[in-house]
DNA sequence: TCTGGGGTCCTTTTCCTT
DNA sequence: TCTGAAGGAAAAGGACCC
């Protein structure tokens, strides 16, 4: 954490002040989307809707005789792999009106223009075809999004090493002791990462440059989009007082509306209640991070790689299904998700011992069960054993409309752990010749 | 009315052992 | 064998996030 004595241009360390950044790619997926689709700017799309969409648009497709020589074929169960490579040939002119989608799904994004018409993330396709029929629905296609998110977290960790991966879009930055990282409280290099990633991806993002990384997160949503934002610790009473209790990352629809009884609407009333009182009504862990929060403490760190917890995967079917009648249909899927997660876990080097399922019943309300078995797999024959006791405990008088298998207490294969002995570091070393480069990014923007 | 998929973390409940 | 307390692990549920 603190600078290494003997280099000659780190200040002493009592002069570095802790400066984390958050930084937000700007609309991610659509943003993706509009760089191979450039003729949709200006025009409302939204992205969703899952093998349903895609399936038609290939049906389509067949229909129009537009497909190059080898169409996907069309009697294979769901391949999410030749689908996808099918997806990238098919012109935009085959995609649905939202208008003409049928089937489940919600919006998972959707670009500003459609956004005006009220359609926006989480919203049901029926409904957003309601509000704004014209809209172009896109497949979501994640493989592309991780191909452009693995692509600037590269860049960004050659500039600034300690990155924390915070999902596909999103990362937190220790600027502390980058050269540079200090320069105007952390605008110097948050504008430099930002230059960079646009020019080698086309894509924008937002920055927000804080003492820790809840106040960072805060500050990374204030110029969005394109934004920099910069807090320090005297800002709390003017920026982050105001801010609703739900900018807190960590404070959701539930815990707000229990704030919300009690009269506490934004961060600074929440920072008038003392600590006792949080901890009574909220409970001990709970109540004590509400109050470190609304006073803009955080002391967690950067954190370089982290351990995957547990693997799963799950599906929604097309429609309810019902544990009897559709007890073939059911049984094909329960096994197709076990050789599933074996197959993730394999491929990442992984096994673990305790074995779950999921289901989601017509009614939304979902139940889980899981098993703790005597060893660690990563078997799908064995996971689907187990999968099979945990279904023996669950009623199953209502339709079913989800079905999940998970696999946890998860922990690395001797291979796998062989292989990062071997090559874990390098990648972590600070390349000097990046770094530098910052002394002279003062001009760029 | 409609509500995806893949995760993490926390709390409460249940079960087992001493 | 029952009864009760206590503690820990496993199981279940739920909130939250991207």
């Amino acid at each position: 954490m603190n600078s290494e004595p003997g280099k000659p241009d780190s200040p002493p360390a009592a002069l570095l002040l802790r400066r984390i950044a958050h930084l937000d790619m700007d609309a991610f997926y659509a943003s993706v989307e509009l760089l191979r689709y450039p003729q949709l700017k200006d025009l409302p799309v939204v992205i969703g809707g899952g093998r349903q969409h895609i399936q038609n648009a290939l049906a389509a497709l067949r229909a129009a005789d537009l497909a190059n020589a080898d169409p996907a074929e069309p009697e294979t169960p769901w391949d999410a792999q030749a689908q996808r490579a099918a997806l990238r040939r098919i012109p935009l002119e085959a995609f649905a009106r939202l208008s003409e989608y049928t089937g489940r799904g919600v919006i998972t994004t959707a670009t500003y223009a459609a956004r005006q018409f009220g359609v926006g993330s989480a919203m049901g396709l029926m409904k957003a075809a309601k509000l704004c029929p014209q809209a172009i629905l896109l497949p979501v296609d994640f493989e592309e999004y991780r191909r452009f998110s693995r692509q600037f977290k590269a860049i960004i960790t050659e500039i600034a090493p300690l990155m924390e991966d915070r999902g596909v879009d999103e990362v937190y930055i220790d600027f502390t002791d980058v050269p540079g990282g200090q320069r105007e409280g952390g605008r110097v290099l948050a504008r430099l990462i930002q230059k960079t990633i646009f020019e080698a991806t086309g894509l924008t993002c937002s920055v927000g440059v804080a003492p820790n990384k809840l106040l960072a997160k805060m500050a990374s949503e204030f110029n969005k989009p394109k934004g920099i934002a910069i807090v320090h610790e005297r800002d709390l009473e003017t920026l982050i007082w105001p801010l609703a209790c739900r900018k807190i990352n960590g404070i959701g629809p539930k815990a707000d509306a229990k704030l919300k009884s009690f009269g506490i609407e934004t961060i600074g009333q929440l920072a008038q209640r003392d600590l006792a009182w949080l901890v009574q009504t909220f409970g001990n862990k709970t109540g004590a991070w509400l109050h470190a929060a609304s006073h803009g403490r955080d002391e967690r760190p950067v954190v370089l790689d982290s351990e995957p917890v547990s693997m799963s995967r799950e599906t929604t079917f097309e429609r309810d299904l019902h544990a009897v009648r559709d007890k073939a249909n059911l049984s094909a899927v329960f096994t197709r998700l076990c050789e599933q997660v074996a197959l993730d876990l394999q491929r990442k080097g992984y096994q673990g011992k305790t074995i779950g399922i999921k289901l989601r019943y017509d009614d939304f309300k979902s139940v889980t069960r899981d098993l703790t078995i005597d060893h660690f797999t990563a078997d799908a024959k064995t996971i689907r054993h187990a999968a099979g006791q945990c279904l023996k405990r669950v009623p199953l008088e209502r339709r079913l409309r989800l079905l999940g298998v998970r696999v946890g207490a998860l922990r690395k294969t001797a291979e796998a752990q062989l292989l990062d002995t071997n090559s874990g570091v390098a990648h972590k070393k600070i390349d000097s010749s990046a770094i530098h480069s910052i002394a002279f990014t003062d001009q760029l923007f």
